[in-house]
DNA sequence: ATGCTATCGATAGAAAACTATCGAAAGTAA
DNA sequence: TTACTTTCGATAGTTTTCTATCGATAGCAT
């Protein structure tokens, strides 16, 4: 099995989006055409996307819906559950707190959060307990909990994270605006607001600036 | 000005945050390898990356901290206010509207939250304002608004999206996990949080494979 | 001065990602 | 049956993105 690249990733994710809605509509079959241009992706990059998790269509038809659905999840280890921690109950982690169920759909269960601040420690957001900061690392040998979820503010991170890596986590979701270091092994990804809203507007400046012309 | 790739505006974004941290630490200069460094991109990655912002550097020193920091901002059209409406005022958007200061100074102005729960209606979230859904389209209109954020659940989203650009929205800012259908000259800027733990999942399944070989 | 080092910017080369084309298979229609 | 269409999967080719190399320049140390 040869490693696969994060844009195909990203898009089997999209795929997968689409065959769990077709699967709701209680179709049989869907074709890469149909996740092509639902996509945008031409349909040769969907076709190789698919292929790398090793599903074979038939012609004429193309893919069983639940065949696919399954093997888009095995690929992505979306049927396997992984244990992960929160860390800052704030605002922002609140709100992925009420994914949680989409997520554990995702093969992702959040456990616990934390926090430092005394109002919300003891308390419960979306079924989900809070914990103090303190009790992280111990939680999480016990557990064995790999992910490790950022939700604190930018100046926290970096020593969230070291805490979080001297107690066992292999894997961070970073979602503060910062570059964080880490060893090489340590899988970290970003889900980077300004990196996004950095191709929104200027991806808008030239559209509006082409129309002045 | 040839246009530029997604990738490169995501990693400008990345490079200002990292320059405007040199900034408030009161550096002159910074250097190309000191970016490629911190980020892990390539150095003459970089070196192109904000080549294709116009700037130049002087040997052995780098860029001036505060030119780069301003041709990166402009580049990205950081430094015009864009005018912005959020649709969806529950976790998720409440969350994003405690960043509207920090958007502020990305050019984005986020000027008032719509949603169609009636306790939160003429209330005020973060210094926002929330109004009625049906108020959107008259108030985009007058206002000049372009830029339309979703934050909506995501069966509500594509309706959300078309009332969006009937009232003359020209880039939508999507936090909803779907595939939006919209006109090929309309921006869209997906943030997929599942496309993202794809990514992370896929990545730590291969990562804790290779340990048990 | 002279040599050394860090950096820049340009060019060329390598790798990755994407697109086009083709034969084969499965269904559908004449 | 035979022709036609849709789709698959494979291969080849193109484009884009990334990496390596090189000469030039500014500063620093001797």
């Amino acid at each position: 099995m040869k490693p696969v690249s994060i844009l195909t990733l990203r898009r089997l994710s999209q795929y997968l989006q689409l065959i769990l809605d077709a699967q709701k509509e209680m179709q049989e079959y869907i074709s890469a055409t149909t996740l092509a241009n639902a996509t945008g992706v031409h349909m040769t990059q969907v076709r190789k996307d698919l292929a790398s998790t090793g599903v074979v269509g038939v012609p004429k038809r193309g893919h069983k819906v639940d065949e696919l659905a399954l093997a888009i999840s095995e690929f992505l280890n979306w049927n396997d559950s992984t244990e992960a921690f929160l860390v800052g109950a704030g605002n922002l982690g609140s709100a992925l707190l009420g994914y949680r169920d989409i997520f554990e759909t995702k093969g992702m269960k959040i456990l616990a959060a934390f926090d430092n601040d005394p109002d919300l420690i003891g308390t419960k957001i979306h079924d989900v307990p809070v914990f103090a900061m303190e009790k992280f690392s111990n939680l999480a040998q016990r557990l064995h909990v790999h992910i490790g979820i950022v939700t604190v503010p930018p100046e926290a991170a970096q020593p969230v994270v070291d805490m979080m890596l001297d107690s066992g986590i292999l894997a961070i979701w970073n979602f503060a605006p910062v570059q964080l270091a880490t060893p090489e092994d340590i899988i970290v990804e970003d889900v980077d607001w300004y990196a996004s809203l950095a191709v929104l507007s200027q991806r808008l400046a030239v559209k509006l600036m082409k129309k002045t012309e």
